[in-house]
DNA sequence: AGATTGACTGCAT
DNA sequence: CATGCAGCCAATC
């Protein structure tokens, strides 16, 4: 292999891979999934990834269910295009609801109202 | 080898 | 509800 050490972006492009499709995950949740991680480092690994990665990268987003605001290009409105493509449906406020779309492993707590 | 940055998060004001 | 600040740790220059 190269001379490049896996380290922790390996690890997040593959718990990043392992979301299912029709779901989503916040930055911070996969960092503590991988572990050893915060979710700074998600988000840099996110931004240094590639296509050649596969890397659903769409179905990551912040902690607020919302699309990251990320520094230039449109790539947020790729990024809802392809959320919908995944039958994930956005709040009329561009909103992501974690309750219906969030990972499994990734219950806010539920708290009917 | 040191300084800077980065698609985040949570709390305080 | 909007803005600001501090904490996190690794990759890149």
């Amino acid at each position: 292999m190269s001379t490049k050490t896996p380290s922790v972006y390996e690890r997040i492009y593959v718990t990043v891979r392992e979301i299912p499709y029709g779901k989503v995950a916040s930055y911070g949740q996969i960092a503590r999934m991988v572990g050893g991680c915060t979710a700074r480092m998600v988000g840099y690994a996110m931004a240094s990834v590639t296509p050649e990665k596969e890397v659903p990268w769409h179905r990551v987003i912040n902690s607020q269910g919302r699309i990251s605001p990320r520094a230039r290009t449109s790539g947020e409105l790729l990024q809802k295009e392809l959320l919908e493509e995944e039958g994930i449906q956005l709040d009329a406020e561009e909103r992501i609801d974690f309750g219906t779309y969030g990972w499994e492993l990734a219950p806010p707590v539920g708290r009917n109202s």
